[in-house]
DNA sequence: TCTAATAGTTAGTTATCACTAACCGTTAGT
DNA sequence: ACTAACGGTTAGTGATAACTAACTATTAGA
């Protein structure tokens, strides 16, 4: 991956099914390493390259305690992505609005 | 890919950097084929195989005029992320404030 | 101090997926 | 009917990245 945006990050890292699963352990709130790797189907060195990435990309925090890692959803990822997707809206939006005047008037012959 | 749910093939079909490539050619409006093949560093083929990717993750529409297809950014796939990355708003905020509350106490120090 | 628990790193393997080449089908124009 | 333009499909290949196994480092507690 040589990608510089962190939006490209993001994306990135949430195109992966493991790492979306993942991140959505973090939704209930924050959670060790152990406790991320229970449950699911990969080993915890697995889960600890995925919480890089994660981590990278800015869509969860750590925060160390004792020997413990705890992770948590980071709202600044979030953002990122959001505000991606809303680069998009307004085009989408015409593009749907002019697609639905069209079916309009088909539906009138 | 087995992916089931709508975000999951939105997300994944975002994860790839030339699908967002192509998906950010349609910012500007709807283009055809060649034209969203021109000036990408893969064949047109591949730009097929990746339109189509895009267009089970509803992310893009198409519209055939005689022998063109046309393609356009798809509300549907955008809104169904938005949805997905809102789900982890408020525990993102939530660990957020206690955070900055800790470094405020932190800094008291 | 010794041990257990936690978790990060790295080398090597495997599996996935992006890509090209070759092909086919359809439509528009001559 | 013939040709050109457009674009979707498929088989096979190559590159990327996800994964495991083995190892190391650090901290907590007995």
């Amino acid at each position: 991956m040589i990608a510089a945006k962190q939006y490209d990050l993001a994306l990135n890292a949430l195109g992966d099914p493991t790492r979306r699963a993942i991140f959505e352990k973090l939704e209930k709130g924050p959670l060790s390493v152990v406790h991320i790797a229970e449950g699911l189907s990969v080993t915890r060195p697995a889960v600890s390259q995925h919480l890089k990435v994660l981590r990278e990309a800015k869509l969860i925090s750590m925060e160390q305690q004792g020997t413990r890692s705890i992770y948590s959803i980071d709202p600044e990822g979030l953002q990122v992505v959001r505000a991606y997707l809303d680069r998009f809206w307004d085009e989408a939006l015409h593009n749907f609005k002019t697609l639905a005047e069209k079916t309009e008037i088909e539906n009138q012959k």
